[in-house]
DNA sequence: TTTGAAGTAATTGTATTCATTAATCAAGAG
DNA sequence: CTCTTGATTAATGAATACAATTACTTCAAA
């Protein structure tokens, strides 16, 4: 599926609908009946159809077969599951990016770096959030590698509907936001192991992973 | 999309079309029209259209809107992007795998591997790349992580799709498949530095990495 | 010979209609 | 009172018909 431009129904619907589930005006196990989108946009089932079952792919839905499909549901394993993919994603994302990546890329991801702290001090949940988001995609597109940058955009959208459903305190925010830039200078100092290992402390601490695993626990350590 | 008894008609074509795409029956290149799909199974193209659709998300089969569908290509650039993304999908599973597996599970692993082994023996090379898929599928099982098996299962088409085009030379076959039980030997002494190691070299080989990235450089090792 | 434009064919995108499945509810038998 | 059975309804699944876009061909003009 490549082309941005094709004037195709679906897509529309795919954003939209996308939207709705991310804003919780459609909330989890919400049924999202075909006819009454179809409805909504005045437009057949057709495309709905199609865009419903790229909801599904991307976890945002669940289609049950010949019944009904509703807003996906997940609990805190669910959670747990999509920070470790993501743990892996951006390390190997960091690997990659300090192999060939530029000093003008990092540079970029600095500003995200620094985005996302101004909107700490600012207390703007919404756009930390955003900078966050566009910070770790930035890192995946740094890494020249394709897929890891679809599947850090997937798992960013996940990443949007849980944080949008469960409401996390922001509390250490200015410090997680800090994070970011000891990442950013790792980068820069090309120094992979403290990049790698202030990421996945980054993440385990947003994901709430403390509890489950030992500290360190990601961050390949020598030593065991 | 759960269930796996839907008498949905798509999913037998999706079957279908993967099947005839890794034995080249498809060719790279080679155009998918709706209609003739269709007109093969004697049904209507609405299924087509759905079974398609995930083949492209698949990364099978590329969608040009409203022109047409060919059967993927690719070059050495993607397929050093579905190696390292599969590194790191491998890396974290051992990981976890070293954290809440099961002795019990590492012998169906090992079973696995020494199907590998024989295939190798036997020179069976169909059977080598199955048990080979298999291992990898099962260690991403063992993870306890949904979304990491399913990108392996995904990762697992893409590769079986490159190993169909590219006819890889097997004459390190028996040390390949012998990375396998080193694999395995460490994730039973829960020795995860060594596990991740030896998987992280298998793979380096088996995509032909070797000059790209330096020696040791997805292993974790302290010293940079 | 080449180029461009018009008309035609081929293919995809969407709407509509029909078929099938499954949930709900009511009625009757045990 | 419970369980089964059948009708009703609401939803999805698939087929067909139609629309729109793109590719192809042909022919004429430069």
């Amino acid at each position: 599926m490549k082309s941005t431009n094709s004037s195709n129904l679906s897509e529309p619907v795919y954003e939209h609908l996308v939207n709705m589930i991310l804003t919780l005006q459609l909330k989890p196990g919400e049924r999202v009946p075909e006819a009454k989108i179809a409805k909504q946009f005045g437009i057949s089932r057709t495309p709905i159809r199609e865009a419903m079952r790229k909801l599904s792919n991307d976890g945002l839905i669940n289609i049950y077969p010949n019944r009904y499909a509703e807003v996906a549901t997940f609990d805190d394993t669910y959670v747990r599951h999509v920070g470790e993919l993501r743990i892996a994603m951006d390390q190997m994302a960091i690997k990659l990016a300090i192999h060939h990546g530029s000093n003008a890329d990092f540079m970029k991801l600095k500003q995200y770096a620094d985005e996302c702290s101004q909107a700490a001090i600012e207390d703007n949940q919404a756009k930390r959030i955003r900078a966050d988001i566009n910070f770790h995609l930035e890192l995946a597109r740094i890494s020249g590698n394709q897929l890891i940058e679809k599947l850090q955009r997937e798992l960013n959208l996940q990443i949007e509907f849980i944080l949008a459903c469960r409401f996390i305190n922001v509390d250490d925010t200015y410090m997680k936001s800090h994070a970011h830039h000891e990442i950013v200078d790792a980068l820069i100092a090309r120094d992979e192991e403290r990049a790698v290992r202030f990421a996945s402390r980054h993440l385990v601490e947003f994901y709430s992973m403390d509890d489950v695993y030992p500290i360190g626990f990601f961050e390949n350590r020598q030593g065991k």
